[in-house]
DNA sequence: GACTCCATGTTTACACCGTAATCATAAGTT
DNA sequence: AACTTATGATTACGGTGTAAACATGGAGTC
């Protein structure tokens, strides 16, 4: 086990950062819980709490947006691990409700990060890497609605309760939800599984 | 019928512009229409189309979160009246129907805009103008669904109902419900008046 | 060990943005 | 005609993303 990079350049205060990258995308992280608004979210921001200079990201992002395509694959490893986490809480349609109270959480939790996850414009064509985050994450849904409904109808059912679930958590994050909704995740999850359970998946 | 100020300007050639907040409003619709991306949207960029100088805006708009919430409500108002033509092409269900088409095809020709109505974050509070807007729209998918459910079950089956078509609309506007669906508002109006009629409404 | 190469930071520079402060003009009022 | 008010223009400042040129330090080679 050889010292890091980065430990190496705190013991000896050395030129090169090491791990900027990994840093570069905490920072940003740590910008998105804080202002709520991916808009807020700068290069130059981000380099300054990296503790390096303004072009310094440049080394390893070759523009802003490659560096939001980065922190919106974590968003979705992180969702697509609580999805997981979620679908195990249940049996059956119980494990759809989680997930759906899951999801609308983790929007409500970190409103910022799934604001830029989704808002990702001008990212054309989106790296590999994210789409095979939301990918794994949306195939976590997929598993569940296979489980609940017949085959024929599994890819419509499961773009369907995606819609109703991610509608509750785009509402719930930009305030029409009510406020108390908002501020909380708990809350806006429970509202989330009260409105779910209306929702008659057909067997 | 006397003639406007901007005519007589036009005529004249005169300093004042008479009529900038309205040009200024429908600027920034141009600028949505064109990007696509509430991001593009500058108060520079919408004064250099208004043929004026760049701090002339400011004596319409504190600043430039009130242009874009004046950009807003005529989106809610837009909305409300498209919502109001579908309700009316429809009987009972299928008027709900029509209304989520409406919705979705909306969001679809209008993806700047759509966003912009739904991310204005950082406007808080909300004029009131906007709030009676986005509430006048509101109104119309309430009183469809309140005759078509019990009154006790009203307010959560319309919120229901709102989730459900407002979750296929951020999608289809984020391009994930496929590229075609996204481009053509016909196509993402088709595929979500399929979804949403796999819903079945508890009468 | 000395030399070279290259990945990684830094510095400087430019065009854009939002906005505060100040000045200029046109229109309306008396 | 003179004064007031509404509405425009100019200038200036700090912020941003990014291109170009420069500096540093670690790794491999002789």
């Amino acid at each position: 086990m050889s010292t890091s990079k980065a430990e190496r350049r705190q013991l000896k205060g050395g030129y090169h950062h090491g791990e900027l990258r990994e840093t570069l995308i905490a920072a940003g992280l740590s910008i998105l819980e804080e202002g709520g608004d991916p808009a807020t979210l700068g290069l130059r921001e981000a380099a300054r709490r990296a503790g390096v200079s303004a072009m310094a990201p440049y080394r390893h992002f070759p523009d802003k947006e490659a560096l939001l395509a980065a922190i919106a694959t974590v968003g979705f490893e992180r969702l697509h691990a609580a999805l997981e986490v979620a679908d195990r809480a249940g049996e059956g349609r119980e494990a759809l409700y989680a997930q759906g109270e899951a999801y609308v959480a983790f929007a409500c939790a970190q409103p910022g990060l799934f604001r830029l996850m989704f808002g990702a414009r001008s990212c054309e064509p989106r790296p590999d890497s994210l789409v095979a985050a939301s990918g794994a994450a949306y195939a976590v849904l997929a598993a569940r609605v296979a489980a609940l409904v017949p085959a024929a109808r599994a890819a419509d059912e499961t773009l369907r309760s995606w819609a109703l679930v991610h509608g509750m958590a785009a509402l719930a994050v930009d305030g029409l939800l009510g406020e108390e909704a908002r501020a909380d995740p708990q809350v806006a999850a429970a509202l989330a599984g009260r409105l779910l359970r209306l929702d008659p998946v057909p067997g």
